[in-house]
DNA sequence: CGGCAATGTGTTTTT
DNA sequence: CACATTGCCG
């Protein structure tokens, strides 16, 4: 087999098949080229049975991306490797080993939503207030020890203050709940697993008999529980690559551990390591950029990366001075860009926090670019997806109570907080699901309905079965005779999941009700789905991560944002900030534009900016600086340069009211507005100001 | 029970 | 500012 288009460190990594493996792979050193090529070199040079090989990644796109390429290299044979998500492999064993979990096997995967609306209702039962226990933060707190693999009776131990105690009461019923209503959460996907290893050692050597080679993809993102779960199957043959780069930990919140990687050679006593540094993808100014940043970080291992690629134009840092002139410098230098021949899809815009897509989505709205926002919206968290999604899962399993009170008064049916609540009540006092205990009134139309439904659904294809649900459900009705804009797009999106589950029928002929909505589970993006057209993305840098463009636009580059303020005070998150920038640069190929912003208005404050520390933190001599005031001509007849002002002034803003000045510098007031405005800084003479 | 006003809250999010 | 959630009233 022919590896002659591999460099030297890849070859070694493609040919080290026999025990633990590290590859430790910069941005854009061709790791996946590496995976594929691995895998192709197990089966064909080291005759290794496919079956026996086991990929891991942590997306479906990603799982997707390397089965297409071995396929392409091997054909037939690819089928039978076992390329899946973490969360995809975990379902697998889950669904052949349900009983011993105590599961029933029509199991239901509650994703994070579910879980969320399970604990709100759980502090309902328990009179725990939720303006104290913030649910998404307990949500987070059980998430984060089952990824630990700590169940309730675990973090018992830990528990040492009033909210530990509260939380872990929660975390009690919720476990209860998860099983009553046999439903899993997505860390259980993780988690049951490695409890069924524990418990039942024959079944876990099934395992590792069946994986004798083990691949595991950005392995700097794995969590306890992805850790442990591989570290169990590759115990006996040890045959474990795992292919990562700790620079590009940036999950953490989440709970990635990047030690993990770290870890590596000390959990493998003879561990061989493998650095790719050799970048193919940026100019030399572009790493350059990037090594300057990512040098600042200790934690990390030791790795430069360099390219045979041209030096390339110098990286441009821009400060605007607000972030509509940011949004207006972006815009007008991907015009030109466009101008010049290049495709929208190969430029990007990339900023850490979703909010600040807008003020660039009008910018981008006004030049009348082609442009798509990835991941800001779920396909599947629009509630008429998530609406009839539900419905399904109740007609799976009727026992899903998450499911069932999501949809029991949708669309209206009259049926209230205090029947819910009563039916609730009964259903914990009899022990039974509240699906079983209705017997009356409103509800039991509802249940009659999906009763219907139920009897008729093994006659019908999964859409007509979708098609069914909306009508019995009156959900299509209350669309159409709403008649609003909205209502019109709901409408759209429902009819746009029709043409999913058909893809679903295409693809795998007949589909049970149940494998949809494990695949769909897995699933929350239906970009995956769709054909990827000439247009200019808009993304956060988490999602960004793993892709390339051309032309990249980092913005705001300030304090408080990029480091984002909740990360600035601690030095884990500083750094991991900083990986994250990391990983933003990276996505450049060709060039790369720095930009922020003087003043910016967030949550309709404006406040001066201070430049992000990662911009100071690179050399100059790799930088263009443009520092412009004032960048467009329409924003200087604003600036009136006439005007003096002394502490204890009074001045009237157009937005803010009356105020007085409390400070002056050569260029800048501080002035305190009444106390909902605060203490601002503004441009001297700034029109907006009068005095008073 | 359902609709509307008041109030509060505010990262990132592979599954 | 923009959105979600809560609380009150018809």
């Amino acid at each position: 087999m022919d590896l002659e288009n591999l460099n030297e460190q890849q070859k070694q990594a493609v040919m080290k098949t026999e025990g633990p493996l590290l590859v430790l792979a910069g941005a854009g050193s061709g790791k996946t080229k590496v995976l594929t090529t691995r895998i192709v070199y197990l089966i064909q040079e080291k005759k290794v049975d496919p079956k026996s090989i086991l990929a891991i990644t942590f997306t479906n796109k990603a799982a997707r991306e390397m089965k297409d390429r071995v396929i392409n290299m091997l054909g037939e044979k690819a089928y039978e490797i076992q390329i899946s998500t973490f969360h995809s492999f975990g379902l697998q064993i889950i669904k052949k080993y349900y009983e011993k979990l105590e599961y029933k096997r029509n199991f239901t995967i509650l994703d994070s939503e579910d879980s969320l609306s399970l604990i709100r209702k759980i502090l309902k039962e328990l009179n725990i207030d939720p303006q104290i226990y913030n649910p998404k933060r307990i949500r987070n707190i059980i998430s984060s020890n089952k990824n630990e693999l700590i169940d309730a009776e675990g973090y018992s131990k830990f528990v040492h203050t009033e909210f530990d105690k509260k939380v872990l009461e929660v975390y009690k019923k919720y476990e209860k709940k998860l099983i009553e209503s046999s439903s899993l959460d997505f860390d259980d996907l993780l988690m049951k697993p490695i409890i069924l290893f524990q418990k039942y050692p024959e079944i876990l050597q099934e395992y590792q008999e069946k994986y004798k080679y083990i691949l595991i993809d950005e392995y700097q993102d794995t969590n306890g529980a992805q850790y442990l779960l591989t570290k169990m199957i590759s115990a006996k043959y040890k045959n474990i690559c795992v292919v990562g780069d700790e620079s590009q930990s940036i999950y953490s919140f989440r709970g990635a551990n990047f030690r993990n990687i770290l870890n590596f050679e000390k959990d493998y006593k003879d561990a061989e390591v493998i650095l790719l540094e050799k970048n193919y993808r940026s100019t030399q100014n572009i790493l350059n950029v990037a090594n300057d940043v990512i040098k600042n970080n200790t934690q990390k291992k030791d790795k430069n990366l360099w390219t045979d690629n041209e030096i390339g134009s110098k990286v441009i840092y821009h400060q605007a001075y607000n972030e509509k002139e940011e949004a207006h410098y972006v815009v007008n230098k991907i015009v030109e860009l466009m101008d010049n021949g290049v495709d929208a899809k190969d430029i990007a815009i990339l900023y850490r926090t979703n909010a600040q897509s807008r003020t660039i989505e009008d910018a981008i709205l006004k030049a009348n670019i082609p442009y798509k926002i990835v991941g800001s919206v779920y396909f599947y968290n629009r509630k008429e997806i998530k609406d009839l999604i539900a419905y399904l899962k109740v007609i799976h399993n009727e026992k899903d109570n998450i499911n069932l009170l999501r949809i029991i008064n949708v669309p209206k049916r009259g049926i209230g907080p205090k029947t819910i609540e009563a039916l609730t009540n009964k259903a914990s006092l009899y022990n039974k699901s509240i699906y079983e205990i209705i017997e009356s009134g409103k509800e039991l139309e509802f249940k009659k309905m999906i009763e219907e439904i139920k009897s008729k659904k093994d006659e019908l294809t999964l859409t007509e079965l979708v098609d069914l649900v909306l009508d019995k459900s009156g959900m299509k009705q209350e669309l159409i005779n709403e008649k609003s804009i909205e209502s019109e797009i709901r409408l759209e999106n429902l009819e746009e999941f029709k043409s999913i589950t058909r893809e679903f029928e295409e693809k795998y002929g007949i589909i049970s009700l149940e494998d949809f909505l494990y695949e769909v589970s897995l699933v929350s993006d239906v970009e995956e789905y769709k054909n990827n057209d000439n247009a200019l993305t808009l993304m956060t840098v988490h999602s960004a991560k793993g892709l390339e463009f051309d032309y990249v636009f980092i913005v705001g580059l300030e304090e408080g944002i990029f480091p984002h303020r909740n990360s600035s005070e601690n030095f884990d998150e500083i750094e991991e900030e900083r990986r994250l920038f990391y990983v933003a640069v990276t996505r450049a190929k060709k060039k790369l534009w720095l930009v922020n912003a003087k003043m910016r208005t967030i949550y309709g404050m404006t406040n001066r900016s201070v430049v992000s520390r990662f911009i100071n933190e690179i050399s100059d001599k790799y930088l263009e600086k443009e520092l412009a005031e004032i960048q467009f001509n329409d924003y200087s007849n604003l600036i009136d340069e006439t005007e003096d002002y002394a502490i204890g002034d009074n001045v009237e803003h157009d937005e803010y009211g009356p105020g007085i000045v409390v400070g002056v510098d050569d260029k800048v007031l501080t002035i305190a507005f009444s106390h909902q405005y605060g203490i601002k800084k503004m441009i001297k003479g700034h029109k907006s100001i009068k005095k008073g």
